[in-house]
DNA sequence: TATTTTATTGCAACAAAGTTGCGTTAACCT
DNA sequence: AGGTTAACGCAACTTTGTTGCAATAAAATA
């Protein structure tokens, strides 16, 4: 356990993230790759790299399972705590790298914050 | 428009959202209303009190949607940008009424924040 | 109250995202 | 090169949620 091989569905997926912060939904990397494996090996192989702490995933607004490159993290620990942002204008989807503050809550023990951002990227906005 | 129409399944779910601020799986409710009611009614009848502001929903870790009712919200305006929390330990999903501090981003506008928090509730933290 | 209007319902069929079991293939190790 | 075992492909399935349409029941009107 702990290791990972480097297949050719694996390969093809880090080449995907390989651009950088952009995320990606699951439903398109399968339709991107249709000809090439089929969605179970997606699947699979998509969390087979997040046990590993190479990518990390988040759920949209609408319920449909986003994925994006790890920055430091290991399959011990994600350490990345990074809120995502979606643009309204072209919807793409973006890791900031903004920390953010978990708020403190009395008698609460919170543990993990995830946040989702909305609004008009860098490049819409102008 | 923006008429509801106190129908029977309208009743039974202002009913089971009655006790406050617990959030309830819409799955959840379609089961304990089989008996009652088709599922299709329960999704629609859901999406009209949401469209009036009297509830909102959300979208949880696992891609499961959550409705909840609103404090202070009417069809033109959702007020309620609240963090919600869930308990690891009883599952429970709760509306916070914390109030979250939207991060500013130079050069994105940032127009919508949904903040997912999991943890320890003060019920079962102690 | 009886009648009309129109929102709401039930049903059955569908759609989309994701999962599972199992026999086959291909990485990796020596 | 050969053996071991992770990874793959396929087909079938599960779950959540949606849609079209005929039937029903709120609300409005007379």
């Amino acid at each position: 356990m702990g290791i990972i091989r480097k297949t050719k569905a694996v390969k093809m997926l880090l080449n995907l993230f390989e651009p950088g912060l952009k995320a990606i939904l699951a439903v398109d990397l399968i339709e991107q790759l249709k000809n090439e494996m089929n969605k179970t090996t997606v699947y699979r192989a998509l969390d087979r790299l997040e046990n590993e702490g190479i990518i990390h995933s988040f759920v949209g607004k609408n319920g449909l399972k986003w994925y994006a490159k790890c920055n430091h993290c290991t399959s011990h620990e994600h350490n990345d705590v990074h809120p995502h942002f979606q643009c309204t204008v072209c919807k793409k989807v973006t890791c900031l790298s903004t920390e953010i503050a978990i708020p403190k809550i009395k008698n609460y023990a919170i543990d993990s914050a995830s946040v989702f951002l909305t609004g008009k990227c860098s490049d819409c906005n102008s």
